[in-house]
DNA sequence: GCAATGATTTACT
DNA sequence: GTAAATCATTGCC
């Protein structure tokens, strides 16, 4: 059942993100379906120095963000990763939440194509970049309605707030006090959540 | 441990 | 207008 945008353009980005987690995310690239739980999730506001918005400043990038909730926000970072985002709250307020780690449900033969054959099933999708290239996602997307032939998201397995584990999020140490922000979301136990990007 | 790699942004002339 | 710095990461050394 696909999630309604009603769901995306409530005014807490961070209930959102909480929310995200045991949602299914779905991709359909060139005719081959795959898709995978969310189980890693972070929220961004314009109201503070993690996001490309903040202070609400709108760019020709940013300006994605400044849409109305349900529409994808997919930049590249470190010249080669792409980064998938859901753009949450009404229009004109940039808020969104960063889908970093997913557990594959289906296509894995067709993510496990994408990513190279040496690849281990858990490091599919276990981590923001990663699981873009398994699903086949890159930002010829961008600005794209979650409610289409290409990707969308659907109501998945309800996840208990017990089962939520709340943390900082992750790279973003110039954003100085805002860094600290406890806007990471993550399913416990879950073996798909990265673990790797939370040295440092 | 650290290089790769390019869109984006900012800081200039 | 152009140039240089920045980066929400990954994977190979």
């Amino acid at each position: 059942m696909l999630l309604e945008s009603k769901f995306y353009q409530r005014n807490d980005v961070v209930k959102i993100a909480q929310e995200l987690l045991g949602k299914c995310l779905y991709s359909r690239i060139n005719g081959v379906i795959t898709s995978g739980m969310i189980v890693e999730t972070e929220a961004y506001s314009w109201r503070e120095r993690g996001c490309h918005a903040y202070a609400s400043k709108r760019t020709a990038r940013t300006e994605i963000m400044f849409k109305a909730g349900g529409h994808a926000y997919i930049y590249l970072c470190y010249g080669m990763h792409h980064l998938f985002n859901i753009v949450t709250n009404v229009e004109n307020v940039a808020e969104a939440v960063l889908i970093r780690a997913l557990e594959p449900l289906e296509g894995l033969d067709h993510m496990q194509e994408r990513r190279g054959k040496r690849v281990s099933q858990k490091d599919l999708t276990s981590g923001p970049g990663k699981l873009t290239k398994a699903m086949g996602i890159d930002r010829t997307l961008n600005g794209i309605f979650l409610q289409n032939d290409k990707i969308w998201v659907e109501k998945g397995e309800r996840i208990s707030a017990g089962s939520i584990e709340v943390s900082a999020r992750i790279g973003i140490d110039y954003a100085g006090e805002d860094a600290r922000l406890p806007w990471r979301f993550t399913i416990k136990h879950n073996p798909w959540v990265s673990k790797l990007s939370t040295k440092k």
